[in-house]
DNA sequence: TGTACATCAGTGAACGCGCGTTCACTGATGTAC
DNA sequence: TGTACATCAGTGAACGCGCGTTCACTGATGTAC
């Protein structure tokens, strides 16, 4: 990571990962105001000094951060997404099967996109960061339905695929950002979303 | 408004109007924390006796802005959704016309909207009003598109009208937030998404 | 192996800055007679 | 109508606070011979 002075020792290795996890703990138990550099180096038990023979200034502990939170939901998605997993399944399978892991990973991971979606989501470092491993993801999946190509009605697949995708993720981005709010009256259960998204891809797909 | 003191002099309500369309000014062009007392009362002209004489505090001036930015977002789907408007159109004109004006209305009031979302997601007093703005122009949406429940063939049709809401309100919700990440490998054109949002809710309702 | 030295890592008091807010004051407007 | 007084409105210097950051320093680790 460009943004943060090597560690040379694993001592200091140690001391970079408790900060970064210190921050993240801080932004999910108290949102972004809530992580000053006095607070995360006290919750991580390190110091001042400490920070800054790591980092340039705060922006990059949270770009660092950020980093790391969407490699890691990268991680989880390729897992899931293992071609040897998908060998001769049909499109509804594909769709049924994506539309359940768009939302174990939606949700397993809730915490912390909603976290950083809410906290920079005028960033435009941030938002790029986050929109490209959206894309990612969201080209495996689209790779994955077009092999299934001959099945779909709709007079352009690529385009289909990419709506379908847009508008099953913004679903689950919007719940997650309603979960946040507290409100009972706009919650979902998962199971009727998994439901009525794999319907209504489905039906979209054949239109 | 229960958290300003009233303006007893036109010339007060004068100052009141333009400290809150300074605020609103600043926060729609550099953001949340661009928005400081010093620099809204510099933008608005007046001074900072000024703003402590009519607002408590800071908090205060941001509900004031977000409460009337709710209301004027209300107003303009209430024109929209003039009842009259609506006489004897079918369900595909609903539909066809109904995400035509979603698109609008998340087009035009994008930022604002944006700008209130990030800044005050976590805050329970900030979500109320936002949910309670929302779930208004749901409800209006839903009882048009009830009228013409015969033609739904979705086993369930208060749940498909609700996804398909869900659908359509976060799809546009995610286009907005992904505009500020200035990659155009995400960005979709306006007049795809109102073709292929409409064929995707058309194809859903008769599942 | 032991020793001397260089580099890496860690510490926390201190500083400057800009924020939200207060306050003593001046000027404008409304009201009673 | 004019005048005196009360209230409303507006001003901007000043204050306290907590933030991000710096810096002079101590201690730990690596390396050369």
């Amino acid at each position: 990571m460009p943004w943060v002075n090597a560690p040379r020792q694993a001592r200091s290795q140690r001391t970079l990962e408790k900060l970064l996890d210190a921050a993240e703990r801080i932004l999910l138990a108290r949102g972004l105001e809530a992580v000053t550099v006095p607070e995360v180096v006290r919750e991580a038990g390190s110091s001042v000094g400490s920070f800054y023979a790591r980092f340039p200034d705060k922006r990059a502990l949270l770009e660092t951060v950020h980093e790391r939170a969407c490699t890691r939901t990268l991680e989880q998605a390729e897992l899931l997404l293992d071609p040897a997993r998908w060998r001769d399944a049909s499109l509804d399978r594909i769709i049924d099967t994506g539309v359940r892991m768009a939302v174990q990973i939606y949700g397993s991971r809730r915490n912390i996109m909603n976290a950083f979606a809410v906290a920079f989501a005028g960033d435009p470092g941030f938002a790029a960061r986050r929109a490209r491993s959206a894309k990612d993801i969201r080209d495996r999946l689209a790779r994955l339905a077009l092999t299934k190509r001959d099945e779909i009605t709709h007079p352009d697949p690529e385009r289909a695929i990419d709506m379908s995708l847009r508008a099953v993720t913004a679903t689950l981005e919007q719940r997650n950002a309603f979960s946040v709010s507290g409100l009972p009256e706009v919650e979902v259960e998962e199971s009727i979303l998994v439901e009525e998204l794999t319907r209504m891809v489905r039906s979209y797909l054949r239109a």
